[in-house]
DNA sequence: TATTGTTATACTCTATAACTATA
DNA sequence: TATAGTTATAGAGTATAACAATA
């Protein structure tokens, strides 16, 4: 989690050049790059808060739902969905079965192998993780405007998918 | 930086229930905040390469840009400004010393603080990083389309602003 | 030989708290 | 007492490489 977002100079440093001043952002108030990182940090930091008040995390409510809707993925799998590697993902499998949210199964048929499944408990985490994310989604709803939507989450996909 | 942005699952696996078929990113896949991470992470990604062959990283370049348009910033200002403790800025500024890019003056009228300030060597790799950063903006700009530009980046400005 | 998952290790970025030197 | 910046320390999240078990 990170600080404010402070934009602007509080206290102090009344002798600097730059005192009193607003501070000046140049070219990167305008820059598409900046502004994509400022806001996906505070939208970050906003589920963050929501999150903590159910004792997760955004990566965790990833990790659950994808779990959730691929019934029996393995971890390589997984690590692969989430575009980490395998070795990134032993401590967060590992903490989550230890809480008793995600259950483990050796394959009888590949007995390198696990498949992972949602426990009773796990699902209900992750509804509860469901609804507070429904609810920042209606916040930024409200600040993206029902027009604009579909066309700002596109642009998003597309960055995602073929930015080089 | 990260691996692959990879949704597909590759290899192995042929056991496991989730085998061959293409993940199921569930409610994921239509949220604002999940695609708003991946769009980020994507342009981040994107732009650290085109850094990295200036022997530079993205934090750099937002950190020399405000230095060179605030001139004589404070250490504690330039956190203020990018939203992150003093404490996280002591190394940051310490390597651009130590790497000739930044200058750090004593004030004389309150020798607590310092007064940060580009040299000729900063300026150049600044004017590099610069270029760099137009050059990803032009890609971004393709994505985006020049119709919905103004748009996009305002929505990003007050999510980055105003989400709770 | 190749793959699954773990371990050992390391790096980056961030924070809090205690400290110093100054004010 | 308060502020500017440093140090010590810790935690989250990521990666690579080597490994054991299994295929």
């Amino acid at each position: 989690m990170r600080k404010g977002k402070g934009t602007k100079v509080e206290g102090g440093g009344r002798n600097g050049e730059a005192a009193g001043k607003p501070i000046d952002f140049g070219p990167l108030a305008t820059w598409v790059g900046f502004n994509l990182r400022m806001a996906q940090e505070a939208s970050f930091e906003a589920f963050s808060h929501h999150s903590a008040a159910i004792g997760e995390n955004p990566g965790r409510f990833a990790t659950l739902t994808l779990i959730a809707r691929n019934a029996g993925i393995s971890q390589t799998e997984l690590s692969a969905a989430s575009g980490r590697d395998k070795s990134s993902l032993t401590p967060v499998v590992e903490d989550l079965v230890r809480r008793g949210l995600v259950e483990r199964k050796r394959v009888d048929s590949d007995r390198r192998t696990y498949r992972l499944n949602l426990t009773a408990a796990g699902r209900k985490t992750l509804a509860l993780m469901t609804r507070a994310a429904r609810k920042h989604e209606r916040n930024l709803d409200r600040l993206i405007g029902p027009r604009d939507k579909k066309r700002f989450v596109d642009i998003l996909k597309r960055i995602a998918a073929e930015i080089e």
